[in-house]
DNA sequence: TGGACTATGTTAATAGTGTAACAAATTATT
DNA sequence: AATAATTTGTTACACTATTAACATAGTCCA
């Protein structure tokens, strides 16, 4: 497989994870990995996981399964380009301190380094070892950051988007309850706690799932 | 098109948004709807919307568009059956907390009515009007529960779930890092708050979207 | 070294999702 | 009342994703 042909979104999205079990297995001293294996582990179908890799060109052997330390590396520099990535956090809520305390950079290269809110008994404070800003400033103090996560109450989410594209954002990780208004070339990923909650109840409901 | 054919899992994550939107309109005095109009507010193709809505019967009017009230009605007794569901939440640390503060009840019929830790300085205190138990006991207290949110440490994710079949949950919203074992009859959603970061960030930093 | 075994990488079949296009039906307008 | 405008519901197609199956090539063990 050509390895300039462009990744599938589907297989984009199980990259960061299988890196994590990747690490994991790593950690736990496991010099080798099948296809099987990493399957039961991260819950995705073997030839799923088999295809995915194969977009990057043969990085596995045959009768022999996948080198973790190799995998591993080359996962870690498809991931993280060069660079670590700095991430801002807009809105300290409950929600935003518990991603400001979560540690994402355990075994990813990701950082939360600037947070704001618009609360001036927040703003000044550390949460998480990151100073809270003043999202009145947000214009001229966020530079060089291209993802930010949205945590903002959801009449506050469009003023805040505006904001953080005229500050040169380019991906937004939205856990508002509304759709927001970007251009074409902005990347906006949505989670919506309140949809992910009643489309499972949903499901569990109208269609219970047969044993096997 | 017939309403007793299965609903695709796509669409059935959608009926949440629609009826949040419908609320909105409905809040703000609206009759009627199109689904061009819809289309705008929830960003979802118009035709898919259509296409959506059609697996549950003709809704609308040709020429006119959707009756707000009705619609809303519909997806009321759809997505809620007859009774509003109970939920449990399993790890109240500051994730759990964003959770019992947010208020899901707002325009859905879901609330988190049981909540459970291990931490005894949590045990018996009170969290978004809903009292702390001890997880030790869960299996002898969680009653009438098909739904349970786990946000717990990673590594207690299993033996958490485990203890949650036993009590006779249906569904689990998985917030942990841990891909949790369940037998094919439960219904597991992931959300996978590293992942969905670093998969962003790897959209954004690999395949910059075009302008209009 | 040789034969049994293993597990990849890929092909081909299947399933699922999204959307453009349009006939049909209804509403709105003159 | 006749015509123009609107908007649905559905068909048809394109695209995306999943998975079973297997030839191939390497591993492992006696």
């Amino acid at each position: 497989m050509d390895i300039n042909s462009k990744i599938p979104q589907a297989t984009a999205k199980r990259l960061p994870l299988y890196y994590r079990f990747l690490n994991n297995l790593h950690i736990q001293g496991k010099t080798r990995v099948s296809s099987k294996e990493l399957s039961e582990a991260v819950k995705v179908d073997s030839a799923t996981i088999r295809r995915d890799f194969s977009y990057f060109g043969a990085l596995g052997r045959k009768g022999y399964g996948y080198n973790v330390e190799y995998l591993l590396e080359f996962f870690h520099k498809t991931l993280n380009q060069d660079t670590a990535s700095n991430v801002a956090l807009i809105g300290v809520g409950n929600l935003g301190t518990a991603f400001l305390h979560y540690n994402f950079s355990k075994s990813n290269d990701i950082k939360i380094t600037k947070a704001y809110d618009a609360n001036p008994d927040v703003i000044g404070t550390e949460v998480g070892h990151v100073k809270i800003e003043d999202i009145a400033q947000l214009e001229e103090t966020l530079d060089d950051i291209d993802v930010a996560i949205l945590t903002v109450p959801g009449q506050a989410a469009q003023p805040v988007t505006d904001k953080l594209l005229k500050a040169g954002v380019k991906g937004i990780l939205n856990f508002t309850p509304a759709r927001i208004t970007v251009p074409a070339e902005i990347r906006v990923h949505h989670i919506d706690l309140t949809v992910e909650l009643q489309s499972l109840i949903y499901f569990v409901e109208h269609y219970p799932l047969d044993k096997k």
